[in-house]
RNA sequence: AGGCGGGUAGCUCAGUGGUUAGAGCACCGGCCUUACAAGCCGGGGGUCCACGGUUCAAAUCCGUGUCCGCCUACCA
């Protein structure tokens, strides 16, 4: 017994309702650590940074859309989370509220105190993301993960550090690196942001030679490293400066000599005056050069980059002061020549945008070119893949050029370096246990290494630290290498490509099958979402809704929270406003899925539109509706086993054919990762097919059969589709698939959820293979029923009358094909009398339509004006003529003819005829309305 | 500087050689027709960035240019 869902589809209902069941059925807790799943992917919950936009929901939609379409098709598959340490932005989260609510600073509250901070805000933010994952329909006790993970996670990195620095990957080194003087900290390569553009001056001044002989020319676009200058480089080929190499000039501000030297490395002989000046300290080319040529290396900054002793009168400076002052000091000497407008890339701190300083500093580094060169050769092998391929070139691009990765970093929240120094000996001991002396000479004066790893040292062991790596874990062996990694392509060097030079390294395999990156979400503008921007949404307020008070008091709050400067809060509240001045309306969990995943085949961007997601919403009500009506007419449906092919209906076998193609669409989509080509498939056969045209065609058969047997089998085939559409959708809607589909009636022993049901596939349609030509037949009917609506429509017909119609077949097989379909055409194109004739003697003047296979009347007589008529007529005849023409052109082609494939050519042929029957039916048509 | 992606309807985007280029939203006209007005029926709207080439046939393939976006990069 059916049992009949409400009126009014409550998305919220549905979705809180269903995600309890599947995690009490223990749906989600799959993990069998006995048996190797044929399909396994990990997922990696978003780090406790209050980043939480739409970009997680996408990622958390995919992995578990994929996971249940594995799983519906019949593969053992499962995904887990593993959570993965908050990193550098979490505590500069920290870090600037207590600037702006306490006015102190990390140095202030120490080290312990601080760390114990970032932990509390760190639980604090838990909930939200609980709450997210859930309604994407993710499975776990996120608080139990990320609070008991920490201590084995930590374990992974400490041996991961000591076995790479007992092979000699992992070593220390005095190098030129990429220094905030913000965070104060050293960041890799890929943490600097260089800002293209940037309008600065390329400042000329010169230096007098030391024996007084002239001066030399040089332009810098940093003034004040000329402080800690200790080279001038000029071409050794260059026929102006050729003679001075070997001399010296003397730094007018502070008082040293150094010499100008030869370099063909650094200087370009046509940029600028032809001469370099030279700061090995503070230039990475520089930096070379000072190598090269064996000059002093001043450093001239301080951590904060003020300018320290080195510099004379200007200690003590900030920076961009200090170049102030070094430009008028020089413009005093009589020195400045003089400037002009430079555009240049400025290298930028990926968290905080200060402008980061090249810096020397002593810091460990992990040996790039084995780790890179094995990580190319698995995409080269295909042991792993990237999907879209394209990213493989971008992937490899990166790995050819790579340089050493920079791993420490000068903070306290993070995993601290296993490092100890000894100062009686100098030595460095490295270990997994905390050492208590120097393992060389003894001593126990040593002290710990004070700097803490790159967040993506430890996120780089993700894959297998979450599995109990170092130990044989049952779990490693199981679940590692995984299937699919899953994500945004935004982080294919920070992540992608370490985690696999890491589980290359350690484990021999690289830790996934295929790498799926997705596109990234944008605002409506296209602008990455950014909270400084005000225009982040929060995917747990599509799913709910949140009104336009609400929406800006929780970005006020967020924003706050967050530490940002109260004058930015103020935009992000403005922002707001404008964005969403009415709030923003609930879509609930299954829309904002099925909008992100028919979203994914876009490019690189996803222009995130609320409005797309309202559709979607219509979408699953749609869905609710469509389900309502099969319901209320299958009381007492008892599934038959078989159904006498005989007694379907034209609508039952269209439908059925037309459901096999989408099945089979929908599996080609999914083995391809298309799933928007599987999404919108089945979005276009449950709507435009199933709901438009079968629903309406299939209540006559209903409401008043002609024979049982006609109702019974529209009964079978009404559930048979729902039930597929509803298996076909389950991985896109979860929810409200789950809901729906339990209500549907089921032989005993069907599963227990819709869940484990099977996922369609083709071979569940063997009966209706021989369905096809019925797809034919269909398109005849509905042609017949848009041709009288479309008069209905331009003739201004109101819909609720009936008119009386005459159609006149091609032939034969049509003519008693639309006789058989009297019901259908009666009721879906409002007809009070139907004539279907082989030879029509008007009685009078009648509107006319001609489609292929048929013509169609509709008397004139107290229905239709003959002039609208006659226009109506004449549109249609014109377009017909236009087309016939550019037909006809191909075929009086003779390359067309003797050089296309037949098929096509006949194809043409074929449309030629079809077309000029036309045109000869509304010609006819036309002269008898105006004679 | 190099690499990559893109330019298709008012907006957001599908469409990798073959009829008349599609969808959602927006727009216009008409309907509360017993699943659904969160809906139904009908309609208007495009020089597929530009130019050139290949081809019987180009939004689609090739070349050049142009605009936009992203990534990578040590030009003073």
């Amino acid at each position: 017994m059916a049992e009949i869902l409400e009126k009014g589809y409550d998305p919220t209902k549905v979705e809180s309702k269903w995600y309890a069941f599947w995690e009490k059925g223990g749906f989600f807790h799959a993990e069998d650590e006995s048996e190797k799943p044929a399909f396994c992917m990990m997922l990696p919950l978003p780090n406790v940074t209050g980043t939480l936009h739409v970009g997680h929901a996408l990622t958390t939609s995919i992995q578990d859309m994929i996971t249940r379409w594995h799983r519906m098709s019949g593969r053992n598959a499962l995904w887990m989370p593993g959570t993965d340490h908050a990193g550098i932005a979490t505590q500069m989260v920290v870090e600037r509220n207590l600037k702006l609510q306490q006015g102190i600073s990390r140095h202030d509250l120490g080290r312990e105190e601080f760390v114990r901070r970032v932990w509390e805000w760190k639980k604090e933010k838990g909930g939200i993301i609980t709450e997210q994952e859930r309604l994407m329909g993710a499975s776990l006790d996120w608080e139990r993960e990320c609070f008991t993970l920490d201590e084995s996670r930590s374990r992974a990195v400490r041996e991961a550090f000591v076995r790479l620095y007992e092979e000699g990957l992992m070593y220390r080194d005095n190098r030129l690196i990429n220094w905030c003087p913000s965070c104060i900290t050293a960041l890799s390569d890929l943490e600097v942001e260089h800002k293209e553009g940037v309008k600065g001056e390329l400042w000329h001044f010169a230096y007098p030679l030391s024996d007084g002989s002239g001066e030399i020319v040089v332009a810098t676009t940093r003034p004040e490293t000329m402080l800690g200058d200790t080279a001038v480089a000029v071409h050794p080929e260059d026929e102006r400066y050729r003679h001075l190499i070997g001399k010296t000039v003397r730094h007018p501000l502070l008082d040293y000599e150094f010499p100008i030297v030869g370099d063909a490395e650094l200087v370009d002989p046509e940029f600028g005056t032809g001469a370099v000046k030279v700061t090995p300290a503070h230039d990475p080319n520089d930096f070379e050069t000072g190598k090269r040529h064996d000059l002093e290396f001043i450093n001239i900054l301080n951590p904060d980059a003020t300018l320290n002793e080195h510099c004379g009168p200007f200690a003590g400076m900030e920076r961009f002061e200090a170049r102030r002052a070094v430009k008028a000091a020089i413009a005093e000497k009589g020195l400045d020549r003089g400037s002009q407008d430079y555009e240049m890339s400025i290298g930028h701190c990926q968290r905080c945008e200060t402008v980061v300083e090249p810096y020397i500093s002593k810091q460990w580094f992990v040996k790039m070119d084995s780790l890179a060169a094995e990580a190319v050769k698995a995409v080269e092998t295909g042991e792993t893949v990237f999907v879209p391929s394209t990213w493989e070139k971008t992937f490899h691009e990166w790995m050819r050029n790579i340089r050493d990765w920079c791993v420490s970093r000068q903070l306290w929240w993070g995993h601290r370096i296993p490092a100890w120094y000894c100062d009686a000996c100098g030595h460095i001991t490295v270990a997994r246990e905390d050492p208590d002396r120097c393992e060389k000479c003894g001593s126990t004066d040593i002290r710990r290494d004070e700097d803490v790893l790159d967040t993506w040292f430890s996120s780089g062991l993700w894959p297998f630290s979450t599995l109990g790596w170092p130990e044989e874990t049952k779990a490693l062996k199981t679940f590692y290498p995984n299937s699919v990694m899953e994500t945004g392509f935004d982080i294919i060097f920070f992540w992608v490509a370490r985690m696999m030079m890491m589980g290359i390294h350690f484990l021999g395999k690289s830790p996934f099958h295929t790498v799926y990156l997705h596109a990234m979400v944008r605002d409506h503008e296209g602008r990455k979402m950014s909270k400084s921007l005000g225009n982040v949404i929060d995917p747990l307020d599509l799913i709910h809704g949140i009104g336009k008070e609400e929406i800006l008091e929780k970005r006020q709050k967020d924003a706050e929270a967050l530490g940002i400067l109260p004058k930015n809060v103020k935009g992000i509240v403005k922002a707001t406003k404008k964005l969403f001045p009415d709030g923003i309306p609930a879509a609930g969990a299954d829309a904002l899925r099925f909008s992100l995943i028919s979203m994914t085949g876009q490019g690189r961007d996803i222009k995130l539109d609320v409005k797309r997601i309202e559709g979607f919403r219509f979408f699953a009500n749609k869905i609710w509706n469509a389900s309502r009506f099969a319901l209320m007419n299958l009381e007492d449906f008892v599934p038959a086993e078989t159904i006498d092919p005989e007694a379907y209906s034209l609508a039952d076998r269209w439908i059925l054919s037309r459901l096999k193609k989408t099945v089979e669409t929908a599996d080609e989509g999914f083995r391809n990762y298309h799933f928007d080509q599987a999404s919108m498939a089945v979005y276009h056969f449950f709507w435009d097919e199933f709901c438009d045209w079968y629903i309406e065609l299939v209540k006559p058969a209903l409401y008043r059969p002609e024979r049982p047997e006609a109702k019974a089998a529209a009964r079978h085939v009404l559930v048979r589709v729902l039930d597929t559409a509803l298996r076909l959708l389950h991985p896109f809607m979860p929810f409200i698939t789950e809901e729906i589909w339990q209500k549907l009636p089921k032989p005993a022993d069907a599963p227990e959820s819709i869940m484990i049901a099977p996922y369609p596939k083709a071979a569940e349609f063997a009966d209706v293979l021989d369905f096809e030509p019925d797809e034919k037949k269909m398109t005849l009917l509905q042609s017949v029923i848009r041709s009288a609506r479309n008069i209905r429509g331009e003739c201004g017909i109101e819909p609720g009358r009936r008119i009386p119609l005459v159609v006149r077949a091609a032939d034969e097989d049509d003519s008693s094909l639309l006789d058989g379909q009297r019901a259908a055409l009666t009721d879906l194109a409002r007809l009070d009398s139907l004539q279907i004739v082989a030879n029509y003697e008007k009685a009078g003047p009648a509107a006319k339509g001609v489609v292929t296979g048929a013509e169609i009347f509709i008397p004139l007589e107290g229905l239709i004006d003959i002039a609208e008529e006659l226009a109506r007529a004449k549109g249609q005849l014109e377009k017909v003529e236009k087309e016939l023409a550019a037909c006809e052109g191909r075929l009086s082609n003779e390359n067309f003819v003797g050089r296309a494939p037949a098929d096509v050519v006949e194809k043409e042929r074929e449309r030629a005829r079809d077309l000029s029957e036309k045109r000869e039916k509304l010609s006819a048509h036309l002269r008898e309305l105006e004679g």
